[in-house]
RNA sequence: UGGGCGGUCGACUAAUGGUAGGUCAAGUGCCUUUGGAGCACUUUGUCUAGGUUCGAAUCCUAGCCGCCCAGCCA
């Protein structure tokens, strides 16, 4: 068997990948292809915050910026965007470059950072100050904020706003030489505090933060914001097109703006609609919560939709490429089903991963008229979609286990597993009878008795009976144990932030969402299981090896049950 | 309320003045040593009202509904 594990998955044979469809950003592109705007070029970037890991969300854009890039030759920049020390750390920059090449990108030699930038957005800074363009500000922020108007009313100009050039000029290099309080000042662009966009009324282009950046230290206390570092970071590595989410559609203006004052490189922002999943949250601050508040019990806990939680929970990166790529991409905000995402989940664990028999809630089943002691060794198909896989040998024994769900005393109507009186197929080994059963004090069903036909053996019957189930077993006598973490979403609501009056997020957490089974019974072929790789259990659903794995100690992580048309009847009898 | 952006089957998304199509979901049947997978078929849609046009999801006008913006976060 050749389980699927991360190790091997970058020479795994990528499955036929849906080509991205046609959307509003890739017809942009064509065009400006069309009219040679930017001398042919494609030049994409992938321009994270290093503030928490990245999720699902954070896939599509990924996708988006280096698939397009790729289908027109162009190139695609992995870029940190780090102008915020207080909230950026090494570990987070470290996970993101781990999860993009998880993904299966490559940035190649192109990895920057906005802090590589210090130097010349100061100059550029300096540049707008001697352009009377931008001011030294010594307004607090709660003065700012009151001056800033409101959305219907305009902003009344600061009282510092016709300074000098020289003034400010001496004001700015001080600032960055230290000498004043964080808070105390800001460096603002001078554009109109009666613009109807707010993003417009003097923006602060610099702050003072007495602070360490992980990357240059103590050289730096003022930092540039977001509005004065993305757009010239776009412009300096040659970014022909800057996607990004539309929440900065109001910040285009000003990323213009910037662009055309400093008369640099004209990169064009493209705004597309941000990843939404049912029964999940994909807000890196909410994430965070999680974690912080112990609802989870990390980034990578398999119940998070971050990368490094999806991806400990079994998923892949092809299946992850494939749903982005079928989403689509627009400007409408709406909210995909998780059904969609599972879909392409299955759809590549189907085709790939072996199949081997657990069982997650054992029930007895003793074969009455099968010879004590003697075993056999049944031939297993390892994957009936890929006939490569070959098979394997499962022992079968007198006495297995069988899924407690697979039995009923009294069988509802379409319910065609075993049940008193029933004849149903073990998958690979012999049709057996249920005779009897042995109940405990408690009137608990412990036991199950069947005789079985030995002319049924691999089974088939030699008279052409047909039964109308087949149920996966373990053999008792060699089954191996194993803990097997079974999910659910981590939310019970479809829009976790719906709530009530007072109430939070938080109050929609399932507190179900993790099932901790301890004694599930495992073919034996699973006893040397490497951590991270994946199986189907049959009838149950793809699972995968948690590197909580001990030598002796399975953990296994259920990434996603199987379609389940009995559970689907039953509830709709219900 | 000022500004910005959106509204196409239950969900997502195509159709760029000329047959409203695809995927998921749902349903029906076939098939099946996984009630899995696969195959076939089916249901449901252009926010509303006017207008332009031989012809409108697409263009125009007026409404309605939704999202984003008042951080020295990104």
């Amino acid at each position: 068997m050749n389980p699927l594990n991360p190790a091997t998955e970058a020479a795994a044979a990528t499955s036929a990948a849906p080509a991205p469809q046609s959307n509003f950003i890739r017809d942009i592109v064509v065009h400006d292809l069309e009219i040679n705007k930017f001398g042919g070029k494609v030049q994409t970037r992938f321009p994270p915050e290093p503030n928490g890991y990245l999720h699902l969300g954070h896939a599509k854009a990924i996708c988006l910026n280096f698939g397009l890039a790729a289908e027109f030759g162009g190139k695609t920049n992995l870029r940190f965007d780090d102008t915020n020390p207080e909230k950026e750390e090494q570990e987070y920059v470290d996970s993101i470059i781990r999860d993009v090449r998880w993904l299966g990108f490559d940035w190649e030699d192109r990895m920057f950072y906005a802090s590589d930038y210090f130097d010349q957005l100061y100059a550029w800074a300096v540049q707008l100050i001697k352009a009377d363009k931008a001011y030294v500000d010594d307004l607090s922020a709660e003065e700012i904020r009151k001056t800033r108007g409101t959305l219907t009313e305009p902003g009344q100009n600061s009282p510092y706003r016709h300074r000098s050039v020289e003034e400010n000029l001496d004001l700015f290099e001080r600032m960055r030489k230290g000498e004043f309080p964080n808070g105390s000042r800001t460096l603002r662009a001078k554009i109109d505090m009666a613009s109807p966009n707010l993003n417009m009324r003097d923006p602060v282009m610099y702050r003072i933060l007495h602070a360490e950046h992980h990357r240059t230290g103590n050289k730096w206390c003022i930092y540039p914001l977001y509005d004065f570092a993305h757009g010239q970071s776009d412009s300096l590595e040659k970014v022909t097109h800057s996607i990004c989410t539309l929440e900065f559609e109001d910040h285009r203006p000003l990323y213009n703006w910037f662009i055309e004052q400093l008369g640099i490189f004209p990169s064009q922002q493209i705004e597309f609609d941000r990843l939404n999943l049912t029964y999940t949250l994909l807000s890196k601050r909410k994430l965070l919560q999680l974690v912080n508040e112990g609802h989870v019990r990390g980034w990578d806990d398999p119940r998070m939709p971050t990368l490094s939680g999806v991806r400990r929970r079994g998923y892949t990166p092809e299946a992850l490429r494939n749903f982005c790529n079928s989403i689509g991409v627009s400007k409408t905000n709406g909210s995909i089903e998780l059904a969609m995402l599972e879909h392409f989940l299955r759809e590549d664990l189907n085709k790939r991963v072996p199949r081997v028999m657990a069982v997650l809630r054992p029930l007895k089943l003793v074969i009455d008229n099968y010879p004590e002691g003697q075993v056999e060794e049944m031939d297993a198909i390892n994957n009936p979609e890929d006939a490569s896989a070959g098979t394997r040998k499962v022992p079968f024994s007198r006495v297995l286990y069988i899924e407690r769900d697979d039995f009923r005393e009294i069988p509802p109507k379409q319910f065609y597993r075993i049940s008193p009186g029933r004849e149903v197929r073990l998958r690979y080994g012999y049709f057996v009878t249920c005779t009897n059963v042995v109940k405990d004090a408690n009137g608990e069903v412990v036991e199950v008795h069947c005789t079985y036909d030995p002319a049924t053996r691999g089974g088939n019957a030699p008279d052409g009976r047909k039964v109308k189930s087949t149920i996966h077993w373990a053999s008792a006598a060699h089954a191996i144990n194993a803990e097997v973490r079974v999910y659910d979403n981590l939310f019970l609501k479809e829009d976790p932030n719906d709530v009530e009056e007072g109430r939070d997020w938080t109050s929609n957490l399932n507190p179900n969402s993790l099932e901790v089974i301890r004694d599930a019974k495992l073919e034996p072929s699973l006893d040397k299981a490497a951590s991270g790789a994946r199986y189907q259990f049959e009838r149950l659903g793809y699972f995968c090896v948690d590197p909580d794995t001990k030598p002796g100690a399975l953990v296994f992580n259920r990434t996603v049950p199987l379609k389940d048309t009995w559970a689907k009847l039953e509830k709709r009898a219900a």
